[in-house]
DNA sequence: TTATTCGGAAATTAAAAACA
DNA sequence: GTTTTTAATTTCCGAATAAT
């Protein structure tokens, strides 16, 4: 018999959860554990919720929707727009964000874009591409990277790509930002914000800043600072769990805000033509 | 031989659904 | 309102692996 939640929880300490092993101790901190690995004993802050999230019948729905969009996307791929996305629609569009366009973009923001934005990594972004297929998180922020990129004026998809000849390419961006936003209503992401919540709001600040909305820009940015808050990324013992790449890019992402927070600022205020900002809007080569 | 990691089974929990 | 079912998280056993 397992000790209640209410024991558990406070007896739980951040270095045993993390080694999967039983906490030796007594409830004395430090415990055994801690002590004979020379590590802090920490408890853990929030236990994460258990149960079921939302309504069981919501996932007969989704697949329903999943099925119908499918349906939808053999006979007409990219005509979408208008009529497709429906406010219960919380799936994927299949076939929208294909590797023909994840490819080029990511190609583009290493290129052209990090040296000003040094928040992601290019190995580490190729997992997030892997995990789409099963995490809705990963693919609203490899949406909003590429609808991000495609906004950018010097921003060409190959002829090869799916999306076809008939299409501009920010049209296409168009597409990715809404289909982000749409995708995102069907996951709660205020409650447990990871990275990829951050990177997504952040992309979509620069979509609607490229596009020169700064009220949707704004308040998109200020939910990144807010998630970034939430996480506790202005804190540098948050980071000492994790390895050097992500770590050093959740410093980057932090600073990154910060400083786009502090710069939008000002160019609202004063100075519409700070680099900075122009490099969010017109990255290019 | 000892220490550490981590897959995964079991326990626990909370919310939805079913029932009276 | 109560009970049951379901789907989620947490705990930590013990096998595998690494370090000494």
């Amino acid at each position: 018999m397992l000790p209640s939640t209410h024991d558990r929880n406070r007896s739980r300490r951040r270095s045993c959860h993390r080694r999967k092993v039983k906490c030796i101790g007594d409830g004395t901190k430090p415990c055994k554990n801690c002590v004979s690995a020379g590590l802090a004993c920490t408890y853990n802050a929030i236990p994460q919720k258990k149960g079921p999230k939302g309504s069981r019948a919501k996932v007969l729905s989704e697949l329903r929707e999943n099925q119908r969009q499918s349906h939808l996307t053999q006979s007409s791929p990219y005509e979408l727009t208008s009529r497709s996305i429906s406010p219960q629609a919380f799936s994927r569009t299949p076939g929208l964000l294909s590797q023909d366009v994840l490819d080029p973009c990511i190609q583009y923001f290493f290129t052209n874009i990090y040296s000003t934005q040094p928040i992601l990594h290019r190995q580490r972004l190729q997992e997030t591409v892997l995990q789409m297929e099963h995490s809705i998180e990963a693919y609203c922020t490899m949406a909003s990277l590429c609808a991000y990129v495609l906004f950018q004026p010097s921003m060409v998809l190959p002829q090869t790509s799916s999306f076809g000849p008939n299409h501009s390419t920010s049209a296409l961006g168009h597409l990715l930002l809404e289909e982000t936003i749409r995708a995102r209503k069907g996951y709660e992401y205020f409650e447990n914000p990871t990275i990829m919540t951050i990177y997504t709001s952040f992309f979509i600040f620069c979509s609607y800043f490229a596009l020169d909305r700064q009220n949707a820009a704004w308040s998109y940015l200020r939910q990144a600072l807010t998630f970034a808050h939430v996480m506790n990324l202005h804190e540098e013992d948050t980071y000492k769990d994790d390895d050097f790449i992500s770590a050093s890019r959740m410093r980057r992402m932090y600073w990154t805000l910060f400083i786009s927070e502090r710069f939008t600022i000002e160019a609202q205020v004063c100075n519409p033509g700070i680099d900075f900002l122009q490099g969010l809007r017109f990255q290019k080569t």
